[in-house]
DNA sequence: CGGTAAGCGAGACGGTACGTCGAGTCTTATG
DNA sequence: CATAAGACTCGACGTACCGTCTCGCTTACCG
């Protein structure tokens, strides 16, 4: 969202900001990613669509807006345990996917790796975010003593996330069982880095 | 690709069959898949569009037959354990998935999602046939005696499956660690599984 | 309205053709030149914009098109007197002007001197043309005798198409007097040319 | 130009009037009628939008005070003959025509005729002050003896205006003959009118 | 062996959404 | 108050793509 050049001319209108990313929200919901359409958002947000595209570029960047919510993962207070660490991540995460729809999720994905700008975005901001997050979970446990080896972080990224990630927008998985999942996960996790 | 009623009339040209593929691979290659449209695939085919058409029902599906052909996956040879198996089977996923593009897979993805008819067909075809070679490996570790109790299917497949799915198509992972990264994945799930 | 290349591919419907001609007319009738849309004439004729742009590069294009219908001025048949062939040219081309709304022509006139190249269409095809027949009563009244000296044509265009043409689109004067003005206007003329 | 309400308050700036008007004759030269925007004009006049709207109430009425200024034709001096008279109402408004490009009088004449209200005071002030001057001139004649009859105005106001009107607009003719035109045009009604 | 059903390239068709642009209005901060 | 800057609504523009539909041909099987 481009912010405007200066304390010249009329401010945006904050209302209107938000009116776009409850519209979207909404419509989202209503009528799935597929079927979204920037005039339907600009109507009930009772806004010109020309509001939109002074804040975003292409409807992608507004639905990315609108949908990755400052997203400002913290890492979990500290378990006292790799496993119960591991377990905090993955439940926060899962929570987080949980929460959108696979439809909208699946689009968001396909239009952020369609640009390339957007996708650096996405990973600066999210991807990059979570692997901080591990970061300092695996550091703990290192110098709590329970690793000897301090594993790559992508890896443990996937082997923690991925399966979660996989239950629920490739399996379609159950919804109520990703909590049981994600302490699956964990279990599994911290076991392979703790054996080895 | 439903065939023509009976041997009446002129028959297809197997030649477009190929034509059509081979455009799709290069366009989605050199464009991207939000950029891939058919007119322009039917152009580089040489080909009028009502050929294509003819075969495919959307254009999604063109794109399907034309990336992730024949997956009629077969249950690996037994490699005496669980691991060995469970690896054998990522592996073989895995490079399924290394094949295409993220962007592609993002995009088809999507708007498979985005159909709830799709949705259920490639539920029905792929993960139902990914479900059944894992079943088929469990209950081999299981006869093995590897395995005390049958663990959920389901599980497993998120477990082995979704780090290295989120691996390449999430975190952009290197494709030539998926082959050390699936192993790991055998290993930690194996570990997990008889361990419980 | 640039023709289809070949007569290869699917021809133009040639119903559509009249039917855009026919909206547009209906609407300029209906709403004024200023508030007719393309989109509102393609639901009108029952048809997609794209049919329109099709056959048009722009909106004025087709209203063009649709307005100036071929125009093919003929010479009046010799009525035996100079004043009797410019009453009658001038009638004609009165009645023409008399037949669409004072705001198309003005739109219409504004729309075709917004654009060089539609600008030397209309002269080419009306301006010419008038300037023909003009060209032949002149000619036939000096074979007659009725001038000694040849007056210069556009002049002769000014002095007797311009009154009517003051009069129905900068007077806004009455439609039923025209016929009169017609009438005084080749008088005048007549007189003016014979007496120099 | 409506004035201020009271002498309260800070005072237009009068530069502003000028700087309106200059950067619309520029740009209406530069880009034509139909390219001219409200924004374009406040751009190159280096102000704001709102400094044009408090002065004018839409982008006609600032054209037209730039385009067609103060025309407040006055009866031109008695020249001793219904002919001279003419010649010199007709040269007057022949040369104010001929100040503005043609596709800025038919922009403005179509922009008039788009609206009721507007077509109603554009004949309101400049057909009705040139029908009064014409009237001051016919009666003049008539008491200078040169007519019998007092002749409709109307038609004697475009049998005058229209062939001039009809060359510089229509006909595109040459710029420099208007004047010869003009007393062509003089002579040819004064010698009807004065005939009849 | 000739009829005919189906295939074919080309491209027009209806529909729908996109992103852009302009007019006229409104809002802020500044003078 | 007037002003410059620029955001606001509204509504049309012209473009692009999808999936369908003709058109005039060509091709092979079936009777």
């Amino acid at each position: 969202m481009p912010e405007p050049k200066q304390n010249v001319g009329r401010p945006r209108d904050a209302q209107i900001d938000g009116a776009i990313v409850r519209a979207t929200r909404e419509l989202l919901v209503e009528r799935g990613y597929a079927k979204l359409t920037v005039d339907a958002v600009a109507a009930r947000a009772g806004i010109g669509k020309a509001a939109i595209y002074r804040r975003f570029a292409t409807k992608q960047e507004m639905i990315f807006a609108a949908t990755v919510h400052d997203m400002r993962e913290q890492p979990p207070p500290d378990s006292g345990s790799l496993r119960g660490d591991l377990a905090a991540v993955c439940r926060t995460i899962a929570a987080q996917l949980g929460e959108a729809p696979p439809d909208v999720l699946h689009g968001l994905l396909a239009d952020i790796h369609a640009d390339k700008e957007l996708g650096a975005r996405f990973t600066g901001s999210f991807i990059e975010r979570e692997r901080y997050v591990l970061d300092v979970v695996l550091d703990r446990a290192r110098e709590r003593g329970e690793l000897e080896d301090r594993p790559d972080t992508a890896t443990v990224h996937a082997l923690l996330i991925g399966p979660v990630f996989f239950w629920l927008l490739i399996l379609g998985g159950d919804r109520e069982r990703v909590e049981a999942l994600s302490a699956t996960v964990a279990e599994s996790v911290a076991d392979f880095l703790v054996k080895a």
